[in-house]
DNA sequence: ACCTGGTACACAGTAACGCTAGGTACCGCC
DNA sequence: GGCGGTACCTAGCGTTACTGTGTACCAGGT
C-alpha cells in the first residue's frame, strides 16, 4: 500500500500481533498468514520474525517449541501478565490518538 | 507518553501536520504550539521542522518568509494540490488500519 | 532420483522517522 | 546587561518495517 502504510505500521503492528495473540497462542507463519488473510497483503514475513524476537527479548511472551506435521518446529508464543499490561497501555496510546485525528479531520472539514 | 507513542507517531504525524495545514497556512513554531496544546505536550520541535523540510522537499506545500514583529522571519507552509492529493491517500489508509484494529479489538474480547 | 511447492524460521543490510541536544538570531522588558 | 519569549536549524541516535537471502523439512509429481 505504499510508503505510508509502511511508516504508520511502526510501533502499530506490535499492538496487533499483541493483540493476536491475546485471543489465542500462535507461532510466526501463522501470524503471518492470518494478518495477509486480514487485508495486510504486503506484509513481508521477516518483519513478523523480527517482531516477534524483540517481544519476546522484552518479556511479553512465552516461548514454546512445538513439533509440526510439516515443515520444522513451530515457535508458539503466548501473551504473559506483562505482555497484556503492555496491550493495555497500547490501547490507550491508540485510543489518544485516535480521539486526536478524529478531532482534527472535523476541524479540517 | 513513552516508547509507544514516539513509534506510533511516525507516519501520522505527517498526516496531521498536513491536515492542520488544509484548514489555514502556518508556520513551524506555531504548528508545534497547537499541537502540544492538543495533547502532544511532549512533542520535539526538532521534529516538526525536520517534517517541515521533508513535506517542502517532497512538493506538497508552498513556503513563503513573511517578517514577524517578534523574533526571526516565519517561514509559513501552505498546503498545494499535491499535497491535498497526498492528504487523501493518508486518510485512506489511516481508516484501512483504523477498521483492522476496531475489528481486532472486538474479536479479541 | 529430481524438483517443485508449501511449511517454518532466521539474519544482514537499508530506509524512514521521531527524539535528543544542542545552536543561532531577533526582540522587549526589567 | 541579562532574561525570557519568539522563530528557525542541524548532527547524531535508536527503533522499526522492508528487502533479499538462506536454511530445513516434508509431500507429491514426473
Amino acid at each position: 500500500m505504499g510508503r505510508q502504510s509502511t511508516e504508520m505500521l511502526k510501533g502499530v503492528l506490535e499492538g496487533i500481533v499483541l493483540t493476536l495473540l491475546s485471543s489465542r497462542p500462535a507461532y510466526g507463519y501463522e501470524i503471518t498468514a492470518r494478518l495477509r488473510d486480514q487485508g495486510f497483503t504486503d506484509l513481508a514475513e521477516g518483519t513478523v520474525y523480527a517482531l516477534l524476537i524483540r517481544i519476546e527479548q522484552r518479556g511479553l511472551v512465552h516461548v514454546e517449541k512445538v513439533a509440526s506435521e510439516k515443515g520444522p518446529p513451530r515457535k508458539v508464543f503466548t501473551l504473559n501478565a506483562h505482555g497484556r499490561e503492555y496491550l493495555t497501555e497500547f490501547w490507550r496510546t491508540w485510543s489518544f490518538l485516535t480521539e486526536r485525528l478524529d478531532q482534527l479531520r472535523e476541524e479540517g472539514a
